[in-house]
DNA sequence: CGCATATTTGATAGATTTCAATTTATGTGG
DNA sequence: CCACATAAATTGAAATCTATCAAATATGCG
C-alpha cells in the first residue's frame, strides 16, 4: 500500500471539490490517502458479485461499469465510471454489494481502504457530507437511467447517454465536441438495454442524420443542438455547474 | 413546527436502526426532531420540480412517488416510498432536486428541517453514516429498477415490483401474503415503464395463473414461490435482513 | 497472414404501444 | 339509499419498435 500524492487522487479531490467545500486539512488528508494500484484486463470483474469489500475503487484510466446479471444471463450496466470517479464510494457504508464492477476495456484502478475513508469522514463532518453528496449525485444519475431506459426510444436513449458522458467528460468545452469513449457497441447495448444489433442501427442512424459519429472509440458530435433536443437532455442532475457552457453550445 | 415523539418518528428511527447502529443519544435526538405535518391530496406534488427545499419529507401515511416527466409528457416513477420512509433524505446534501415528489393517493407527510438533520449528522458521525447508508440503499433499489425496466419483460417486471414492495412492507411474514398497496394501474404503469393497458393485461395474466390478485388496493399473493421465480428476485439489495423468512416461504 | 473480436446487414418474429370504446368501480349530493 | 359524475379497469384491433437468428464484412493484433 503506497502513499503518493498522485495526480489520480488530485483528480478525485477536484471532482469532490466541484460539488462540496473541502477544508485545507481535508484536502491534504485526501491526497495522503493510502492506495494500491491495480490493472484490470478488458471485461474482467475487479469487484465480484457478492463480495464483501474493504476498499473503494478509484478509476484512474479506462472505464468501469457496474454490472448486473440475471439468472438467464441477461446483462445490464447500471453505471459507467470514468477516470477520477470513485466507482463504489457507497461501499464505505455498504460493503456487501449486490452487483459487480467490471473494466470496460483495459482499466487502471486505485484501491482505497474503507478504514482510511471512514476515519476521514468520522473526523471531518464536511468530508462525510462531501462523500454522501457524491453518492447522492450517483443516485440522481441512476434515476435518469431509469427514465432513459424506461421511457425513451432507442435513438433518444442513445443520445441521452452520449450527452451525459460528454458532460461528465467535460466536453464540449474541452475538445470542441469530440471525446474518447472506449466502449464497444455491446457495452452500449448493456448500458442502454438494447441489443448490440439495434445499437449498431441506431448509431448508423445518428451518423446518417449528421448528429454524431462513433469511430473506433472516438465520439464526434456534429450537431450538439440536435443531440440535446433528441435526448431531451438537461444537465442539472449532474451537478457539474457547467450548464452555462451548454447554453453556449445550444444557443 | 411541533416537537412530538410521534409514532411516525419512531417508525423512521426503527427503519434506520434496522440497518445502522444508533446511539442512545442519537435516538433521543431523532425522536425530538421538529416536524410539520402536511396532508397531500391524491396525485398532488408536495415537492415540485426544480424546487430548492429546506426540509426532508417523512411519509407517514399513504404512498409517495418520485416523478420524472419528459418534455413530451411521458411520466416515469423512479421510487415509491411507504410510511416510515424519508422520501428525500438525500435532499439534505442536495437540496436542488431534478424531480418531483407526488402523493400516490392521499398521503400524509412530516416535514423535517434540513437544518435539524444536518446538525444531528454533524454532531454524531454515526448518524451521518446511518443517513448516508439509507441513501445508499435507495440507490441500490434504483439500480434494481434499471435492471427491471431494462431487461425484464412486463410479467417479470411486475412480479419484481411486487416482490420488492412486499419485502419492504414486511410481508409475507406479517399478513400471510397480503398487503395493502394503494396505487392505481396507471401508477404501476408509470413505475414499470409500461402502458396502463399493458399493466392491466399483465395483472390479469398473473391472476389467471394463480400467482397473485390485485383487488381494490389489496395485493394477495397466492404463490410466493412462483412470484419470486418469475421475478428472479433476490432481496439482498434491500438490506432488510429478513431473508430467512423468504427462505421459509420459498422453501 | 490468420485468428479473434467487433461491426454491419437482412429477414422474420414478438412484445408492447396506440387508439378508441366499453364496462365497472368509487364517491358524493340530493 | 339512489342517481349521478368521475375515475379506474377492461377489451379489441392494428401499428410499431425492438429482439432474434444467421451470416457477412471489417478491424485489430501477434
Amino acid at each position: 500500500m503506497s502513499r503518493n500524492s498522485s495526480p489520480d487522487l488530485q483528480r478525485f479531490l477536484d471532482r469532490l471539490t466541484l460539488r462540496s467545500p473541502v477544508s485545507q486539512d481535508a484536502r491534504r488528508a485526501i491526497l495522503d490517502l493510502p492506495v494500491q494500484a491495480v490493472e484490470v484486463a478488458a471485461n474482467r470483474d475487479f469487484v465480484h458479485l457478492g463480495d464483501r469489500v474493504d476498499h473503494a475503487c478509484l478509476v484512474t484510466a479506462g472505464l468501469a461499469g457496474r454490472i448486473h446479471q440475471d439468472s438467464d444471463g441477461r446483462r445490464q450496466i447500471t453505471a459507467i465510471h470514468i477516470p477520477g470517479d470513485m466507482a463504489d464510494l457507497h461501499s464505505v457504508v455498504q460493503p456487501a454489494g449486490s452487483s459487480a464492477l467490471q473494466a470496460l476495456g483495459t482499466a487502471s484502478i486505485l484501491r482505497v481502504p474503507h478504514a482510511a475513508l471512514r476515519r476521514l469522514a468520522a473526523r471531518d463532518s464536511g468530508v462525510a457530507e462531501a462523500f454522501w453528496r457524491d453518492c447522492a449525485v450517483d443516485a440522481a444519475i441512476l434515476s435518469q437511467w431509469v427514465v432513459n431506459v424506461g421511457r425513451r426510444d432507442a435513438r433518444a436513449r442513445t443520445a441521452h447517454l452520449f450527452c451525459e458522458m460528454a458532460t461528465r467528460y467535460g466536453s464540449p468545452t474541452v475538445n470542441g465536441g469530440a471525446f474518447r469513449f472506449p466502449v464497444t457497441q455491446s457495452h452500449l447495448a448493456d448500458a442502454l438495454s438494447l441489443t448490440p444489433v439495434h445499437v449498431n442501427r441506431t448509431l448508423m442512424g445518428l451518423r446518417r442524420d449528421r448528429v454524431l459519429t462513433v469511430q473506433r472509440q472516438l465520439v464526434t458530435v456534429h450537431d450538439w443542438r440536435a443531440l440535446i433536443e433528441l435526448a431531451d437532455f438537461d444537465p442539472g442532475y449532474l451537478h457539474i455547474a457547467r450548464t452555462h457552457s451548454w447554453a453556449d453550445v445550444a444557443a
